[in-house]
DNA sequence: CGATCGTTTGACGGTGCTCAATCACCGTGG
DNA sequence: CCACGGTGATTGAGCACCGTCAAACGATCG
């Protein structure tokens, strides 16, 4: 119930574009030690400068794919490793009691999963893969050495800790908005800055998770998620066409994302914000003043 | 904005009952190295059979007490500790852009304050008393070298983090239910079996925080959470007197809180939960019909 | 080309938010 | 002892928003 790292990974390519049947995970063949390569990956995720403890990482990670629909873990599976996300994305929900799937958040490039699951014997949440993907891992008892014999190490894991704290406050945040766009605007915003993070420019948004996944994630209704999209565009703060969304005005989004419960009636800022293209046929639904 | 660990202390005797000012922090005179008490007192919080550290912890471990409405850190305000909760109670909010007050947390006895902060420079929330309360804390490079020197401390903190996840999952758990009184449900739910991990029965709470707190915490109107709690009672769940809360019957309470919005529509259970007691008068409003 | 899934759009009804008034409980000061 | 505000909690009335049901559309895959 915890991870939600990053997002959307830019617009990576994708490793098996062909595959896209949802069977579960997918170990490549003569997979173990992983390159070189995969390692400065790695220390680039964590943000550490490649430093002494490159050979100590790479005897202790492994590197994994995992196809499309594939889980990296279930809820109530033993934990046995951490997962650094290297390529692709990733949801992470919560079954409950009755089967509703709550989804906790999503993970692409540089995000942690299980992270949750560390003080714990079983998964409190299921990972799937939402597009073919690589992640690098590193099982508990290693995990728990290296951080005891190297401080830096030690250190980036803490700030993914606390990200994770961040992330999963987001979501509260997220969740305290009344108005429906108000979340979705939040939400894009969230993946924005993810992106930006990760160096890209974070006005394009491909999502990789569908609308059922998004209204989970904001605790609406899957209709409202289409309608609040058709909202935003019409407001002219997005572009939207399926799961490409461009964030045209990312200030006036910000503004929307804003919006709370007392914002609503103390100034005319509502008013403003709902200033669209009508169907031309009401008596002038109020865009003119303010 | 992510501290939210234990919840209302039982019923602990307060130390101050006279005091119900709402100044800042108040240190006592005298309070350096805490005594033996309190340390025996931090090993039970953290679940730690009383070994070989305690000296060692003891040096490195103060005690604090705050009024009611003093705060234990302020959003913004640099890192310097960890905070564990003795005795009292501990609303951690987040204050956003326009000023609305984001709950994200109770923390009673056993909780522990400022997790989240510890891979940042400033606190991302607002820890308040919500009564007279008394904390244990441990500057953040004592933590460090205790982790690193004692593996048994380092797992009791990983066990905290892993439940500040979960605590936090938790709060998005309720915040996806749709009905307001399936949140309240949760959110006493919540309450009783943090009490009964602390040792107490858990059907009497004693409710240290606001309507104002809760419906925050719960995503809410403040009005609705007070209709929620009429609702809760009238439906024979909860005894209710002010912030005076009985849990009647906890299994119908599960029932409810376990109501989603898919398990609304699929099975009939939600017109059995409905079946409430009624004040024999009214026409029957409309919940017979599921 | 038909089937399934994901998404969009429309219509309708109910829940909860807003605005108010009222009440209970304080501590204060007359 | 009792008015006096102040705060917190409760309750009522009205209305907008969103969840539900339904249908239509597009895309992907067999």
């Amino acid at each position: 119930m915890t991870d939600m790292t990053c997002l959307l990974p830019p617009a990576a390519p994708h490793p098996h574009p062909q595959a896209a049947a949802t069977e579960a995970w997918y170990v490549p063949p003569g997979m173990g030690a992983p390159a070189q390569r995969e390692v400065r990956d790695l220390f680039e995720l964590l943000r550490i400068e490649s430093g002494s403890l490159q050979d100590e990482l790479a005897a202790h990670v492994d590197v994994r794919r995992v196809r499309k629909g594939g889980a990296l873990f279930h809820e109530g599976s033993a934990v046995e490793r951490l997962h650094f996300v290297r390529t692709g994305t990733f949801k992470v929900y919560h079954t409950d009691a009755d089967g509703y799937e709550q989804v906790l958040g999503f993970a692409g490039r540089g995000g942690v999963l299980g992270l949750d699951a560390l003080g714990l014997e079983t998964h409190p949440t299921t990972a799937i893969a939402l597009e073919d993907s690589t992640v690098l891992h590193l099982d508990t008892r290693s995990l728990r050495a290296l951080r005891q014999r190297c401080p830096v190490f030690d250190a980036a894991m803490e700030r993914l800790l606390s990200q994770q704290l961040t992330q999963l406050s987001d979501l509260a945040e997220l969740m305290a908005a009344v108005a429906a766009e108000v979340r979705l605007a939040r939400f894009l915003i969230q993946l924005s800055a993810r992106m930006r993070r990760q160096g890209e420019s974070g006005s394009r948004l491909l999502l990789r998770m569908s609308r059922r996944d998004i209204a989970s994630y904001l605790g609406v209704a899957i209709e409202t998620v289409s309608r609040s999209f058709a909202v935003l565009a019409q407001d002219g703060y997005l572009r939207v066409e399926k799961r490409d969304v461009e964030i045209v005005d990312a200030e006036g989004l910000k503004d929307c994302a804003r919006a709370t419960r007392s914002s609503l009636d103390r100034a005319g800022r509502g008013a403003a914000r709902r200033a669209r293209a009508v169907p031309a046929s009401m008596p002038m639904p109020g865009q003119l003043f303010s």
